[in-house]
DNA sequence: AAGATGTGCAACCGCGGGAGA
DNA sequence: TTCTCCCGCGGTTGCACATCT
């Protein structure tokens, strides 16, 4: 029968963007929280989808995300996760504060992938070629595999943890297993505590939980931010610099006029 | 200087899962 | 139990900017 597209495909607006926009998004989450993305896009007077608001306000306008770079460790610490995780990019998010998915995604496909492979270490299975080469010489059905495929081996992890990727074999995984296995992959990530403390060192807060908003009818005030004008030009201001980057005190040095920044015209 | 090519990132698409009726 | 709605995820695309020739 179909699915009901997410909105109505008339009217609604798609591509980049504009700092009007991002305004009447940040303006309405502010003041209402975040509910039923559905309904937002008319409540804050967009022409736009409720998802494409959900994807515009999680990827670039929460005031809690880091712009730029990630950093050695935050990259090291990517490539960890990626290994025992595979491509759950959310996952991997959730352990790097101020980082989304999306943006993580990208930085693995254009920056980590590069390096791995420059390494000789295949980013799929975070295993070195030679060592693949020598596999396969003993593995005849894995003979005359594209590049592509090598994510098809299923590598023993060290820890004994299943090496994700399996998952990324096919479209359809073997069901029985997968979410077993996938369970206990967490489990044992979790419960593994000199795994733990080795990839949260520096133990940081999940960003989500972290994260929250006044609700309806609050502002920042009471946190000594300034109103809801000089909200957004900081919340604008620490899309541009990282809000991470700054102390809190930062807040009270945001000029109000830098909201005329928004009328430069796109960010893109 | 100008066109071609490469790169990075924001945004979109389609699917699956969870919740509620 | 089944159906519908909504959210969130991962893969992919398209565009703007950078670099190369």
């Amino acid at each position: 029968m179909g699915r009901q597209p997410c909105c109505d495909k008339l009217g609604v607006k798609k591509g980049p963007w504009t700092a009007e926009e991002d305004k009447k998004l940040i303006n309405f989450i502010l003041t209402n929280g975040q509910c039923c993305w559905r309904a937002v896009p008319k409540l804050a007077g967009l022409r736009r989808c409720g998802k494409s608001c959900r994807l515009r306000w999680t990827n670039y306008l929460r005031p809690d995300l880091k712009r730029g770079l990630l950093t050695e460790s935050e990259e090291q610490l990517v490539i960890d996760l990626h290994a025992r995780l595979g491509n759950r990019w959310s996952k991997i998010a959730a352990r790097l504060p101020g980082r989304t998915d999306n943006e993580i995604k990208n930085h693995w496909n254009t920056h980590i992938k590069k390096k791995l492979l420059k390494m000789g270490i295949d980013p799929v299975t975070h295993e070195p070629f030679h060592k693949q080469a020598a596999a396969k010489e003993t593995s005849p059905r894995a003979d005359h595999l594209p590049e592509n495929d090598t994510h098809n081996l299923q590598l023993p992890d060290p820890d004994g943890i299943i090496n994700s990727d399996q998952d990324n074999s096919s479209s359809s995984p073997p069901e029985n297993s997968s979410s077993t296995d996938e369970s206990r992959l967490l489990d044992s990530i979790c419960n593994d505590d000199s795994l733990m403390n080795c990839l949260w060192g520096d133990e940081m807060p999940l960003v989500d939980a972290s994260w929250k908003f006044p609700s309806a009818g609050e502002n920042f005030n009471n946190t000594g931010l300034p109103s809801w004008d000089d909200s957004c030009a900081w919340l604008l201001d620490c899309q541009d610099f990282g809000i991470h980057d700054f102390g809190i005190d930062c807040f009270n040095d945001i000029e109000v006029n830098s909201l005329n920044t928004l009328e430069m015209g796109d960010k893109h």
